[in-house]
DNA sequence: TTAATTATTGAACATTGTTTAATTATTGAA
DNA sequence: TTCAATAATTAAACAATGTTCAATAATTAA
């Protein structure tokens, strides 16, 4: 093992440790409340080492963000197994409010986050994301090819689709079904739901 | 006219501006990048002065928030001529879609950005979005009583459509559509919203 | 004109992200 | 091991942020 290597090594770990740190902070003060100073402290070094590892703030931030997606399209390749797109599309839906509900951090930085967009178009790093519109798309496509959805476009089924469950995880994310108890808002996210998936696969079942 | 009507209305006066000249600036350089200091730079007046006529900057931004509501409930209220609940429907979609293309900045904070649904909360002030909703909820109650929709749980239906135009709104304004080309974006929501409407109002039809 | 009230200011504070010159630690070769 | 070179780390500084507050200026009622 040459020392390169090692430097190289040690430079990996000292980057995740300042991303998994951050992470941690994040979900325990809010993103807005974690500055560089406090992730320095809380990881016993001065503000300034920090940017031998990352360029600036929104570097670290992109770091989460790739997680975050590698997570998401990690839960929908375990849909793979399931024949039928309907139901794989249903499921999809009810995996993507989980995923967000439950990773709502990630889920803000991922998706609803400003500056995190304008990196990554930089970069030009939307693979992540692209991989899991694309696991989103082929879904749609066959319950176009099987007719369980009409014949349009398919990117704007896609989108529709996208859109849908991502309104109603990031309006409840921001605050914005705040005036409702908890419970409430859970229970009309899970009929939501239904009413969708009802409405929209019930063509076929109609016909 | 008594002295202290003067006082009270000079004093509307110049919230009425610092909200305007906020609000331009905002449109201008975005949200993030105009200061208090830049404001009061504005229309000339010391950075200070600003706070003895608002508690903190989340008070300006919350000024603008509610004339982002009036706006909108306007637009909606143009639509109380539309009889036919199930047009009413795809035209309110249609026409919240168009305010958000229209306005970002207001959309952006009427719907999106944080810190300002917290302070709603605190003052019990959703009374602006409330009568939006409740706009919305009526005409898709009576797709339900009409049979257009199927009979489900009413605001599990309407947050199913908020959140359908919502999502793809915000997506849009937080650049998470950003690797495409605008005209492809504008012909994907025109027929993202197609795609929603005839597939969630063809049950009917096909009867 | 004067005393009291009100409006406005400018300086100050703490905090932010970021840069940089100086310092310390580590390395590879003699 | 010793020493020069390289790399890592730091503390201090900068500009900008929201916000506060004592001092000043303007306006009012008597």
């Amino acid at each position: 093992m040459s020392t390169d290597e090692r430097k190289e090594r040690e430079k990996q770990e000292m980057r995740q440790l300042i991303v998994r740190t951050a992470m941690k902070l994040f979900a325990g003060d809010g993103i807005d409340n974690v500055s560089i100073r406090k992730i320095a402290e809380a990881i016993d070094y001065s503000p300034g080492s920090i940017y031998s590892y990352f360029k600036d703030k929104g570097e670290i931030i992109h770091a989460i963000h790739n997680e975050g997606f590698e997570k998401l399209f990690a839960l929908q390749q375990s849909l793979d197994s399931i024949k039928d797109p309907r139901e794989r599309l249903a499921k999809m839906g009810e995996l993507y409010i989980k995923f967000a509900m439950e990773n709502k951090d990630y889920y803000d930085l991922m998706f609803i986050a400003k500056g995190v967009a304008e990196k990554i178009q930089e970069k030009k790093e939307w693979d992540a994301g692209q991989r899991s519109y694309n696991s989103l798309r082929t879904t749609v496509a066959e319950c176009i090819e099987k007719g369980y959805l009409k014949d349009t476009d398919i990117d704007a089924a896609t989108f529709a689709m996208w859109g849908f469950v991502h309104g109603m995880a990031s309006l409840i994310i921001r605050g914005r079904c705040a005036m409702m108890p908890d419970e409430v808002v859970q229970q009309i996210l899970k009929g939501s739901l239904k009413f969708i998936y009802d409405n929209v696969g019930s063509i076929t079942n109609n016909k």
